[in-house]
DNA sequence: CGCAATTTTGAGAACCGTCAAAGACCGTGG
DNA sequence: CCACGGTCTTTGACGGTTCTCAAAATTGCG
């Protein structure tokens, strides 16, 4: 007979979180690549985290969509409604009938699903100026929850005034559909590696693409990033045991890649790190406007 | 020092296909639900495959957007150029830039990532209605391949073509967006199922999602599904070697549970298997159009 | 200062991969 | 008709990666 098996959940002592991230941005081009940085200096940057709040949505789309000044303003009416939550209370619930979704202006979340057993798999981590819990808007019921990791402020899609919006503004619904479609492009990568890749190089390439998400955002550099994620967050995300992250994660030390250190990422060998994950970002590019 | 590991890939001997699957339709309602079948008779169908040819785009998109007479004749527009190709040679590749996707109209693909030292993932397996390559078309370049496992009928869709009609009729843009989200829920869900669900489990799941959506365009039912997969093109779906699949398609077996033989998925005991594999399809579900 | 969450380490076992080889099936060509 | 090669399936033996259980060390916080 083939056991069906009792395992308690790995990763479910539910962070009720170490650090608040500070999201200051600095006056990073969205658009810029990961290859080209000055790789550098401030990881704790300071700055005023006004631009993001204001307009995440614009710069999330206008990487898609050059967007007109008609369409500018009926973004402006959408996401008009700022909202905070508080780490560890989910924002939407699986299974549950949403009516809005979220822009992320500060702070980091995590979308996941439960199993019966209760253990989980957490699809992705969410960093300023993502989605949350857009496609649950998008049908009719939310496969998925998302929990806040920090304490997080987000604007607010009814999703009666994103889907008028679309009618209205077609432009503005091919836009959402590209975002939608590079978020896919992430989590199939993801599938890759959990399905592929042996722990020590999920690990790498898991750090890895934190990292260049949070650069094009000016979160990041490629020296390393802020980081609130527990091992048990890491490793509801990789498919690992918590244990076996912590393992990992010291092997990868002592081989000079990479430190994982109260909240801080560090990259020691950039490249070598990328090299040994076999790290490979064109799923992330996005070089410019797609629709002129 | 972490070893670079020198894996020979498990799953490339690449099947030329054993079997060309003949994709009749009975005239099963799209929209009808998994949980009411007449749980019957004919897995080999007979029929004609003319419908599904002729508007798999319409019958896809109008699941989720009820759609008008114009933008229906947009459709029209969009995907007259049918083409054919056969099993084996890739449609899309990994890297290259596409100005077109495909809707497929009969036949089996499926769409994978290699990593550099062979392995290869496969996201997904494309059955008849299901985009191809939509995401590689929208993005700047693929990010992944696109194979036919059997020869296929398919219908082209031009980049401009598309974007064009996004222009001109917004509700069509809003239909793409959903049904690209619903093939996102389902990468998601594969995503669960190789990070947390062992072999067993795993390799169910897989077996009742492929059935469950057979089910919906009419090839398949509660009592099993033609299947030209082979054990190889299994493992790479699930992340398994193909030993491990063949072993534990034999504990299924002996346990009652489905017998996977000669191009053929019989559901020896449909509940009990959906229990064991803890399988559910709301991520499936689609009552009606959401966008009326 | 003490509790709770997190990180770290060890030991043993389970699951699954690798290697190897034999058997089954199918089409091809002699 | 049979031999042959190719692909796919099946099985066994062995080893490694990763999980589980358990407990200690560390950190954060009231």
């Amino acid at each position: 007979m083939l056991p069906v098996e009792d395992r308690a959940h790995p990763g479910r002592p539910n962070s009720t979180c170490c650090m608040v991230s500070n999201n200051h941005l600095r006056s990073a081009d969205l658009h810029q690549l990961f290859g080209n940085f000055h790789d550098t200096t401030s990881l704790s940057s300071v700055g005023k985290a006004v631009e993001m709040r204001n307009n995440a949505l614009e710069r999330k789309l206008g990487a898609f969509v050059a967007l007109s000044e008609t369409e500018l303003s009926v973004l402006d009416e959408l996401n008009k409604r700022r909202r905070t939550f508080v780490a560890g209370r989910d924002i939407v619930e699986q299974g549950q009938t949403e009516q809005s979704a979220y822009v992320l202006a500060s702070g980091w979340a995590c979308s996941y699903k439960l199993l019966q057993d209760g253990q989980r798999q957490i699809v992705d981590f969410q960093i300023p100026g993502d989605f949350l819990g857009l496609r649950s808007l998008l049908m009719h019921v939310s496969d998925h929850s998302v929990e806040p990791i920090t304490d997080v402020e987000v604007t607010e899609v009814l999703r009666d005034d994103l889907l008028g919006a679309f009618t209205q503004t077609p432009r503005l619904a091919t836009a959402v559909l590209l975002a939608a479609s590079r978020d896919e492009a992430m989590v199939v990568e993801h599938l890759v590696g959990i399905g592929r890749r042996n722990a020590a190089e999920r690990l790498a390439n898991f750090l890895l693409e934190l990292g260049a998400r949070l650069t094009l955002v000016g979160l990041g550099s490629k020296a390393g990033f802020e980081c609130p994620l527990t091992q048990y967050l890491m490793a509801d995300a990789v498919g690992l045991s918590a244990v076996h992250v912590n393992r990992v994660l010291r092997q990868l030390r002592e081989d000079g890649l990479v430190t994982v250190h109260e909240g801080f990422v560090s990259f020691d060998d950039y490249d070598r790190l990328a090299k040994f994950a076999e790290f490979d970002l064109t799923y992330m590019d996005q070089i410019g406007p797609l629709l002129k």
